[in-house]
DNA sequence: TCGGATTTTATTGTATACACTTTGTGATAA
DNA sequence: TTATCACAAAGTGTATACAATAAAATCCGA
């Protein structure tokens, strides 16, 4: 992302509503570097584990470490990035332990989240859902992989901001770069068009307002997607790492 | 010994164990000015709106400005202070809308975790909740104003750690915070003790792992807490402001 | 040749210097 | 008197310099 950068930015003055996902940073250079480096990592250019030394990301962007050391600290916070006293950042490798407890924290939130959609719902909002779902399906038609496991996780942060709680859609967000980087450590084999059509029921069932559907269309929605990990103690990457020759 | 480090392990963030005296081993001069900066703000000595002036609170620390503005990020992240562009740091004036925000997200978040946690909870973590239950208790018979502030916080962080879900608990800490800053500026006249009887009765129905009595009793309080709050958009505390007289 | 201590190098953590923005104050003119 | 401009003071934003630390390379003696 962003290539041109005279180093003195003058373009700062109004951070006004954010447009587009791709340049959702007026606030300034940090925040720039840090979408970078967390699309980076969405997009799979960044493996986990991978140290993140600050001069060079700094000389990357034409920026002093100062800047780079806040982009980390903000990328530490979303658990995106690990900081080790004195080692430096690296790409963070959530656990086995982590990932499940993310996905146990996204079932819980995220049902109560539609069966309280239900009762809000509107018919434009319905809408705006359709209208992602086929820009979904676009995606993952010309399997255009950034763009597909963006929009897939949009689709819930979608859903969170449509009960008007920007508190809410917030963390779910949150949860859902981690939930993005745990797919990339431990997947097998995901099926985005899976995840897609159950997208489109989950979308159904909140167009006719059934609340006890809608809720266990997400649950299974959540189930399936972690079930499609290699979430098994034994195979872990290390043991993986430690056999390659089988 | 060595005295260099500690591994720091520890986050952010203050629902651990009080450590209410400096310790001898620095656990991170950033960390442990946060750590200030947020009791302060929770045992209302500094008031929401007050403007944090790097300089001073890094003579104060007789630390650099590079660490006062470290911890002043990682405040801003919990959303205890607010950053503004070129003009500085700001104790947080939370609005009523993300006030109502935030205990909309507690009342969701937090039945579901009492319901979850009526199926798994053992003997032992009721016994464990009692104890909490006689400091909440001692706490307010003393008038303690900031400990029981912290321990009537700490009972809903303790049930969610009693999930075993450290993700579900860091969230909920931050939620907790907040809502202690909340309270701190819409209060009028917030019974403690209320609030305490109430988590005894949550307790009880926990132990007859009464899931649906306790789902009711958690929805209850949390509404009860939010209703002692003046919310009003009229009451706001500009109304207030510009007719000081009368 | 190998193990262990020691120097060397690379990188992080902290302090400081400097430029730019905001804000308060006073002078000047209508 | 009031509005506007200019300027000064204060404070933030960024870059850079320097100190501290961990990893790597080297040396040396058995």
């Amino acid at each position: 992302m962003n290539t041109t950068q005279s180093k003195t930015r003058d373009r700062r003055s109004k951070p006004h509503v954010a447009q587009a996902t791709a340049d959702a940073a007026p606030a300034g250079a940090t925040q720039q570097i840090a979408e970078a480096i967390t699309t980076a990592i969405i997009e799979r250019r960044l493996m986990p584990g991978t140290k993140l030394t600050e001069q060079k990301i700094a000389d990357i962007f034409k920026v002093s470490r100062t800047i780079v050391r806040q982009a980390l600290n903000q990328l530490s916070r979303d658990h995106l990035v690990t900081l080790e006293p004195a080692r430096g950042a690296f790409v963070s490798m959530p656990s086995v332990q982590e990932a499940r407890q993310v996905f146990e924290v996204r079932a819980m939130i995220e049902t109560a989240l539609v069966r309280q959609l239900c009762a809000s719902i509107t018919d434009a909002q319905i809408a705006q859902l359709r209208e992602h779902l086929q820009a979904e399906q676009a995606a993952v038609k010309r399997t255009d992989v950034s763009g597909r496991t963006r929009l897939l996780a949009d689709f819930h942060v979608l859903l969170a901001r449509m009960l008007g709680n920007e508190v809410l859609a917030q963390w779910l967000a949150d949860l859902l770069s981690r939930s993005s980087l745990i797919s990339l450590m431990y997947q097998s084999s995901h099926s985005a068009g899976h995840s897609q059509q159950e997208h489109v029921r989950i979308v159904d069932a909140l167009e006719k307002r059934d609340a006890g559907v809608v809720v266990r269309l997400m649950e299974d929605h959540i189930a399936n997607v972690e079930r499609q990990l290699r979430l098994d103690p034994h195979a872990t990457d290390l043991a993986a790492a430690l056999q390659p020759i089988r």
